[in-house]
DNA sequence: GCCATTCCTTGACAGTCGTCAAGTTTTTCT
DNA sequence: AGAAAAACTTGACGACTGTCAAGGAATGGC
């Protein structure tokens, strides 16, 4: 073979990994949602393919099993949600502000994505009992946490004090808030998720301590 | 019918009633059980009765379905989990102690309970997805921040001082790091869980606001 | 326009699920 | 001891599951 023609090949190899990619990408985001919608228990191939514009049989031509596409579909999710703030912390110029902004997209992500956000606990708590789910678990919960701890202690920064405890109990801390509201938004329960959201800017500022 | 035959006859029914509740409680221990080794979403009514030593058909002839027999089991779970640190708080006469015995006997239960509370969150995030599970669940995770409030508030008082957060708050706090310790435990990463207990202490006394 | 490859659908498979009815065993009462 | 009631087992049902093979439809290179 000429390089030529080995070159063409590799560009028609290439791109016909880039649309197996694409569609295999498209599946994922279809089984986010029906996983989002119906939760793990719940969720079989039909009903993901239902909600595609394709076949059930599809699925096993783009994914090995099951595990293999929920376990794309996670890595998905992480793609969203594991950035949310960073513009907040990037655009805030007072504690102030970023604090404020902080809860406001808190709560707006709080009532926007739930479902999703209900699925990521679903999911996390499914690594408990099924080991294969734990190192992508981990490795996302990581990134949350990192991602909280550039909130706070940026916040520190710009408060001219230090972060009052480690990023994993930070991160803990405001997770939890966030699955009570969480479950209080489903119940449908605004009075308790208003009341979270007001107690959130003292449980920030719990976690930074001012200097003297 | 005289009154003799009739309390005779209450007396046979009540006993009845207390043999037919004592063989759903035990049927429910079975099930609480099989749900904290497979999770939710694996858990089949044949494999619950293999955890007993009945068939699977006599679960219909004490549960009305699978939802009614899982209800039941949660109950259960509640009866075990809701007032672990009651003695703790009623035995310790200072600060430091009551704070150490919590940490302990917190950390004491993670290892020795883990499957069942596993099942707990799992069980919680259920409830996110499947309505008829939330008023249950809503009523356990009261009690639990009960709970919770119950240790604090006494922390506070051998302290004197108060508590710096609301009870909502507070539980949240220790339960996610509660949720945290039980992920990396599963993982079988110690040196995490140890690091969660060192900083436990301190996470307790950001909780409460000493007096000056 | 033809061919080969890729893509997708269809239908079937073996297994499992919750549920329940029929029948057997055990217990209880007189 | 014998009858009645309760407790339990067995086996079956329809529905649903993940998986996969066979074949049709679409696509792209020549």
């Amino acid at each position: 073979m000429t390089e030529v023609a080995s070159r063409k090949q590799d560009r028609i190899a290439r791109r016909q990994v880039d649309k197996f990619d694409a569609r295999r990408t498209e599946l994922a985001v279809a089984t986010l949602h029906t996983l989002a919608e119906l939760g793990y228990a719940r969720t079989s191939l039909r009903e993901i393919a239902q909600n595609s514009e394709f076949s059930h049989g599809v699925l096993h031509y783009y994914f090995a099993d099951k595990r293999d596409l929920i376990t794309e579909a996670v890595r998905q999710y992480e793609v969203v949600c594991v950035t949310r703030y960073d513009e907040v912390v990037a655009t805030s110029t007072t504690a102030e502000q970023l604090r404020a902004e902080f809860v406001a997209m808190f709560f707006d992500t709080l009532g926007q994505d739930a479902p999703l956000h209900r699925l990521w606990y679903d999911l996390r708590n499914q690594s408990l009992f099924d080991e294969s789910f734990r190192a992508d678990v981990l490795e996302i919960d990581g990134h949350r946490e990192d991602m909280v701890w550039r909130v706070v202690s940026r916040y520190a920064e710009l408060l001219g004090g230090t972060p009052s405890a480690l990023p994993g109990t930070t991160y803990v801390t405001l997770d939890g808030i966030f699955q009570r509201a969480l479950l209080h938004h489903f119940t449908g329960n605004a009075g308790t998720v208003a009341q979270l959201r007001s107690e959130l800017p003292a449980v920030i500022d719990l976690l930074v301590t001012k200097a003297e």
